[in-house]
DNA sequence: ATTGGCACTCGAACTGTACGAGTGCCAGCG
DNA sequence: CGCTGGCACTCGTACAGTTCGAGTGCCAAT
């Protein structure tokens, strides 16, 4: 029953409480905004948009402030993408250009988002999972201490020290390389991580296989690492600016920030328009303990599969331009990548 | 002229300060302690100690709550240090009991620290600038790509994917190994950073002379990354919390945390007592933007030289608690690090 | 369908008052 | 000389009462 017209309506409340903080009436939605009507006839269409739970007045002689369902029809079919400035585009530019490798690439992401946007940056690694193992390095470090190198080919090295229960000379160190590398190179790292479970079984004894064993057991725990999905973060420090923003406390977000695995598992699980885009909404996050925040993520494209950066923020965040400012640093972020993996 | 009955006031005050959160009067303090003597009295000795700016009244007829100089005072000669209970001893040692590697030790130091604390745990990594370059290997992953691989006798390893500009061999790659690990190996760090400098001067043109430049410059950055402090946090959502405790907003705080690079300074500049405990109280942090906040930290011994664990939280925090719980991992930590030197 | 008008609601801001915790000071006591 | 009880005073807090104004819902008129 909400027409057109009231559905601008809602799309001025959002947009003018997400800038005043303050519910919004309709007498200053007519003075702020040219919908050629009286601001009693706002009134009425206000009334149907509160019908229809989309927005909620904090007291009886109030304004009017979005409910989060508000929130998702304007984030669904009201915004428009705020384009960035050109002063952002050439930051994210000179932010992301040149980096050492790909932790420090990631890094610089979150950095740069959470300067466009002053939320929380939030950005998932690319997924090992599919990437290639292309080498495995053992290093003699003594006698009984053997260094452990494992490269994919999608930029991830990881490497690890094994204390050995029995000294090995060279030659052995050599037959144990020759073994590993020829069962496990080539295979991705979800093969290898299956493979290496059978790799100790049957014949023991020898002091070669004893160490295989133990390897074994420490290449199972990289590999483990490996497919483990990663998050960086940054701006958590702007959390404390918001603070007023959020009812209750800002405790849960810094829990969360600190705790990754719920935070993952929320990027994981949203879901994306065509667009590559995701949002979600205050109380769409109850499950994961952020009741009050919302966050928005594009998704990136990089070697092993598709990845996701975004921001968190309370629910009254400017979701246009930080869904383009997401958008933005995801695209240049694909580019990059993509242009790592042709120079491969 | 303040009396030594004056000083136990302060400590009465401060105690209770700390745990009521609340200004504290001449009546509860006879109430809640046996000085045996009258509230007229206490108010007297609180007068000299407010002469002597120790405790200040937040206004005019109110109980009067300890100044920094007041908390500096009770640090350096009433705190008696509040002997850990036999469950958070056992806490620390099943905490830190095998840890993976060296960073996995440091993270779960300052998880059993801000869990006991129940503050923001900060723990210096070991310093690697002594620390002996044992090995330096150059692994071929590709014609033109080369993982170079460094290990220190501290227990760092550092690795990085080098993009060569000519193609190598087998052969050429040995080469650079050879030049590389005569150079190098066996120096310290930083000896090895000075040495790094002047490895591609002189002869130039031939693909393994430009490959050693190349490799110079990297190694140089890993080098620097060995040199460099490094810090690690946890307990940034207890923050939240406290943040009453704050007049001004936790910003600063959460900023500091984000940034490391000040609180690495603060750190190392803090200067510890006989028994290797620092404490830095309030607006002797104005020069690092913390004026709010207290640091407390306790040396501990690693092969490296001393590095320090510690807690930050509000001026108004359980120091005794909190340095007895630094000392305790301190001490746990040299001991675990000095075991690992021992079987090395 | 839109509008102007009007009564009504309710929070914010301000005032005044009473209360009580806590102080400073002082005369008296051992 | 240090300690004590007493007393007047200060000031923050809590509570109640008041006003003010923004904003609403409803309705009759257009």
């Amino acid at each position: 029953m909400v027409t057109e017209r009231g559905l601008q309506v809602l799309r001025a409340i959002v947009q003018d409480y997400v800038e005043t903080h303050e519910p919004v009436g309709s007498k200053s939605i007519v003075d702020r905004h040219s919908f050629g009507v009286s601001a009693a006839t706002i009134r009425n269409d206000m009334a149907l948009l509160e019908d229809e739970e989309l927005i909620a007045a904090p007291h009886t002689s109030s304004g009017r402030v979005p409910t989060d369902k508000g929130y998702r029809v304007f984030v669904n079919h009201l915004a428009q993408l705020r384009p960035l400035s050109g002063a952002q585009r050439t930051a994210i530019e000179s932010f992301l250009t040149d980096p050492a490798d790909l932790d420090d690439l990631m890094v610089r992401t979150v950095r740069v988002l959470t300067q466009l946007t002053g939320q929380v940056a939030l950005a998932q690694y690319p997924s090992f999972a599919r990437a290639h193992l292309t080498h495995i390095e053992l290093v003699s470090l003594a006698p009984n201490r053997l260094l452990v190198v494992l490269v994919t080919d999608a930029g991830g090295v990881s490497q690890r020290i094994a204390v050995l229960p029995a000294d090995l000379d060279e030659s052995d160190v050599a037959v144990l390389r020759a073994r590993l590398s020829a069962q496990l190179t080539g295979q991705t790292v979800r093969e290898a991580t299956d493979r290496v479970q059978t790799l100790g079984e049957g014949s023991e004894g020898t002091r070669v296989d004893q160490a295989i064993r133990l390897l074994a057991g420490i290449i199972g725990e990289e590999l483990a690492e490996f497919r483990q999905e990663r998050l960086v973060m940054a701006g958590a420090a702007t959390l404390a600016r918001r603070e007023q923003d959020f009812r209750g406390s800002i405790h849960p977000l810094l829990e969360a920030i600190e705790e990754q695995v719920t935070l993952l598992r929320l990027m994981s699980e949203m879901v994306t328009d065509e667009q590559g885009l995701a949002a979600s909404i205050g109380t769409e996050n109850e499950a994961f303990g952020l009741p009050e925040a919302s966050i928005v993520a594009s998704n990136y494209l990089a070697p092993g599969g598709t990845a996701r950066v975004g921001v968190m923020g309370p629910t009254r965040m400017d979701y246009p331009s930080n869904l383009a400012a997401a958008r933005a640093v995801a695209r240049y972020l694909s580019r990059l990548l993509d242009e790592d993996e042709a120079s491969r």
